[in-house]
DNA sequence: AATGATGCGTTATGAGATAACATAACGAGT
DNA sequence: ACTCGTTATGTTATCTCATAACGCATCATT
């Protein structure tokens, strides 16, 4: 996406989490899985971690060179399947048009997600897109819609007003 | 995309033109451009033919491969620059699920496109998001919404039936 | 013709994602 | 505790998707 070369804001909508509130939204995790029989191991939960620390969307590369703790980067494929559980428990989304991740802010599991993207700032923020319904209806007729990808763009709040 | 192994369907919705109904699909385009004093060049039809031409999305480097009368493959950037002159015209759209293109389907220039894809055969029917305008209500407080990316799946018709 | 803008051809490389195979960890049943 | 099937990981290599950078060609205007 073209941000925009004059656009001097900063990520901000979801500044990422750290210390005890990363924590606990790790030890939520740790629960949600437990429930289900799922197992949230160190590479899923690293992954996990560096998403929510993050304050936007995360390339896969990023997440590939952040991985290790003192700087050694994971290989493709440990990043590749953490992002996949991630995102089949409704941990993270991929966001298509931008080839990135962001942990989902929404509590239900198994939602539709969709997003706003900012053009200027790059910031993404996920919404219940309620009308998915609605598309149903829209659609083309006869068939049967399963799931949505929905990311809209235009500009957050502060990068219309700045 | 995972098409599921057991699906028999061929890409059916939009059978893809040749003969007459093509060349008045290219005489059209050149009309349109000609309009707007933009140059429908050789590379740019030809991609646009392929496209038209094409049963379903097709993926740049299938139209890299078939590019040349004689089998001879284009090079990337012949093709890739040609679908974003064909995306900013509107003769054609990526779908981002698919890292994929498809000519438009639709009359209106600079309409916004939205795809329902068939999970099972492979097809995308595009169709008009009238609603665009609820979800610029829907979205988060303040975004201010300028374009939007739709991909929703599921079955189509044949594939239900069958 | 000179000029400037746009588009093309070419080489090379960057960015994103997965196939394939071997090894290791878990967990249910005995 | 053992064994067996399942699930997850480590590793190597490769595949797919897309663009940077450069020089030349083409076209419209002067």
């Amino acid at each position: 996406m073209d941000m925009g070369a004059d656009c001097h804001h900063e990520d901000g909508v979801h500044p990422g989490l750290a210390g005890p509130v990363l924590a606990d939204a790790l030890v939520l995790a740790e629960r949600r899985c437990a429930a289900t029989q799922e197992r949230l191991t160190a590479p899923r939960r690293r992954v996990l971690e560096l998403l929510l620390e993050s304050d936007g969307p995360q390339k896969a590369y990023d997440l590939i060179a952040a991985f290790g703790a003192h700087g050694e980067p994971a290989k493709p494929p440990t990043v590749y399947r953490a992002l996949e559980f991630l995102e089949r428990l409704g941990f993270a989304h991929r966001i298509e048009s931008l080839n990135a991740y962001v942990p989902c802010r929404l509590d239900g599991q198994g939602h539709r997600a969709a997003f706003v993207i900012c053009e200027c700032c790059g910031a993404a923020e996920e919404f219940e897109p309620d009308f998915a319904t609605q598309l149903a209806a829209a659609a083309p007729s006869g068939y049967a819609v399963r799931s949505v990808t929905l990311e809209a763009r235009g500009l957050c709040p502060a990068c219309q007003a700045g």
